[in-house]
DNA sequence: CAGTGGTCTAGACCACACT
DNA sequence: GTGTGGTCTAGACCACTGC
């Protein structure tokens, strides 16, 4: 049997001492949980590193770290295909709204368009609406999400400021309804682009969900990419 | 903006020699990595264990480190409730079955039974037979899962032996059949258990779910946390 | 400014696999 | 034994926050 590293048992030693400190709580600094414990500080940080993978913490450079809050849960309801949330509201800010053409062999990201127009089952060459967006509970940035739409939609931008939802938007302002969906779920990490848009350490567990909806006849009508904060969400599916 | 970080370089660069390397093939060795690029053995390591979490690459104790296997995809089918693959089959070997009582005031691992009794909806003290098994696919633990049915079920162990499937020994020998299920799901991080039972790191990213089955009336029929290790598997969520 | 977390070093020793 | 990855140290300097 293989014998516990040190840090593990540090870690445990930490997760016990937090046990009823409340969220926002601080935490001794890192200097000082090494001195206490007598180890190396390098040690300390490999068993914060793991709370901080687990949600359990968060850090915040220059200030310390705190005791985290609990995860928000996401509720993916099947009859109603609306988005809903145990307990808080589930926001979205709009960065970006225009048009692309997908498939073509245009410089940089020409991998993703192609994944697109897969997705989306179009030519290349066809023209597809991207929306990129930054859900938000709490004022606090849990997902950057990516979605796209086959065609055009004049004045989309506009539409979803004043309704909020994208699926609202899409059939109160436009007439389409998405009949079914498929999420494709799967753990990633944090690059420093998601880092700095969700404030998030780099290397910070991510649920990345790729879903794609279509209508009653099985045409897609959008094929969307989030990376949700790990520590802060869960998935709920019904079937 | 911060400047980018010499372990997140040498991460790309590592990245860009492993393009066109096929599964299985090996790696340099740390020490290897740490002299051509000129830096630490600690840097290098810090863009190596990246690359695992994201199941890039895996690394094996006193061997070396390798490129890793793509994904499986878990498919979950709304109609059939069956557990299906795309491409390989996701075969389990059972490790246990056992008769328990929830909601008890034993020692251990008393809030789990307490856990297993809200999520079976029961009652303290009830008889509850416990499954547990490691999900496997081409010899390769991918998952740990333990099941809860309520009541026992008399001979389950040799039905399963004989059958594969959970479900199609419920349905067939049992006359259980399960109309609607919840899956909860989040990311977290292997415990030296989890290390030993799936032949992981401590500290991988896994794929918890988060089952609960239930009858046409409603009746919750079945509950049953899932680890599953992130670098290899995704889950597809139909609706 | 002082204090925090973030990165990096050079080296040591341990645990494990293979020969 | 030799070589691999796994853990740990003591210290340095950088980047950020808040006084």
């Amino acid at each position: 049997m293989t014998s516990t590293p040190k840090y593990y048992t540090q870690k445990l030693r930490i997760l016990a001492s937090i046990a009823d400190a409340k969220p926002g709580d601080p935490m001794p600094t890192e200097r000082e949980l090494a001195s206490r414990f007598d180890t190396s500080r390098t040690t300390i940080r490999q068993a914060l590193s793991e709370l901080v993978h687990e949600g359990r913490i968060v850090r915040a450079h220059g200030r310390g770290t705190f005791v985290a809050q609990p995860p928000v849960i996401h509720v993916r309801s099947l009859t109603s295909l609306s988005e809903d949330l145990t307990g808080t509201t589930l926001d979205s800010v709009v960065l970006e709204v225009r048009e692309i053409v997908v498939g073509a062999e245009v410089s940089g990201d020409s991998a993703a368009r192609a994944e697109v127009a897969a997705g989306l089952e179009l030519d290349s060459g066809s023209a597809v609406t991207r929306v990129e967006r930054v859900r938000t509970s709490d004022g606090e940035a849990l997902a950057h999400e990516v979605a796209h739409l086959p065609g055009t939609y004049p004045g989309l931008a506009g539409e979803l400021a004043s309704r909020g939802s994208l699926y609202a938007t899409l059939r109160d302002a436009y007439d389409v309804v998405l009949a079914s969906a498929e999420d494709e779920i799967g753990t990633g990490l944090a690059d420093p682009d998601d880092s700095a848009r969700l404030g998030i350490a780099v290397g910070q567990p991510l649920l990345l969900i790729t879903r794609t909806a279509r209508s009653g006849t099985g045409v897609p009508l959008e094929f969307t990419r989030s990376r949700f904060r790990g520590d802060r969400f869960r998935f709920l599916a019904r079937s």
